[in-house]
DNA sequence: GGTATATTTCGTCATGTGGCGAAACAAGGA
DNA sequence: TCCTTGTTTCGCCACATGACGAAATATACC
């Protein structure tokens, strides 16, 4: 029940579940998703944390860049049911479809150019 | 993707998943509930006001007693899969056994003896 | 070693959420 | 009509959550 009610308050935000649905099918670096999102840096990489804690996502670091990625096989069959259940409902409902085309534009991108973006605005 | 987020901010509560849980099968009145959660009975109205809302359950009102049941083939099919979802889910993991047990004690109550008890609790 | 930079952690704040009891509401029975 | 009773609404409180900026970490590059 524990790991199932992490799971299930993981999902209760609107900004972790338009993060999963980037992350479906794709790998994405922490400025990727802060610029997806629009949110502070500290914000996301709390949503994130949240997300990974729950077994929905799995990091990768890869010098000074933080990769996140949805689970494979090994990780936890609940989650990855959760996972699964979420993106087909959202892909039949048709929903963050804007999100979908922002994206395009974001991997575009070089991520340092992303950073650099995110550091001057403040 | 309002509904979707008003689902899965109602399925964030423990309490709340418990209560479709027993809903499984069958119907039952706030006050079987109350005795179930073990909570106030104003706080299970509100809990169930919630998973209302995100048409998660469907309420019959039969004199004093309201009974809540989980919504049938005309609900809406992203609150019936998600209900799917959870359901199944919990069955593979066996969550919420010891919820069973004792919804079986309750059910064999009239529930006026439920609503008296729950009274004199205060 | 020192500097630059991507990310996380920390401190703080505003808002949301879940809990209760009391009062209000609704429906049956005297 | 008045009383009883099951449920909901309201007002309140404690705590959780999500947001930010600043400080701390970690790692590449000089």
């Amino acid at each position: 029940m524990r790991e199932l009610m992490f799971i299930l308050k993981a999902l209760a935000d609107e900004n972790r579940v338009r993060a999963l649905k980037a992350l479906d099918g794709r790998e994405l670096c922490v400025c990727q998703l802060v610029e997806l999102l629009d949110l502070a840096n500290s914000t996301v990489s709390k949503h994130m944390a949240i997300l990974n804690q729950a077994g929905l996502v799995v990091s990768r670091k890869e010098g000074r860049w933080v990769y996140y990625r949805l689970p494979d096989e090994t990780g936890s069959p609940l989650a990855r049911i959760a996972i699964q259940w979420l993106l087909t409902t959202m892909d039949e409902v048709g929903i963050a479809e804007a999100d979908m085309t922002r994206l395009e534009e974001i991997l575009c991108c070089e991520k340092e150019a992303l950073c650099k973006m995110q550091a001057a605005r403040k």
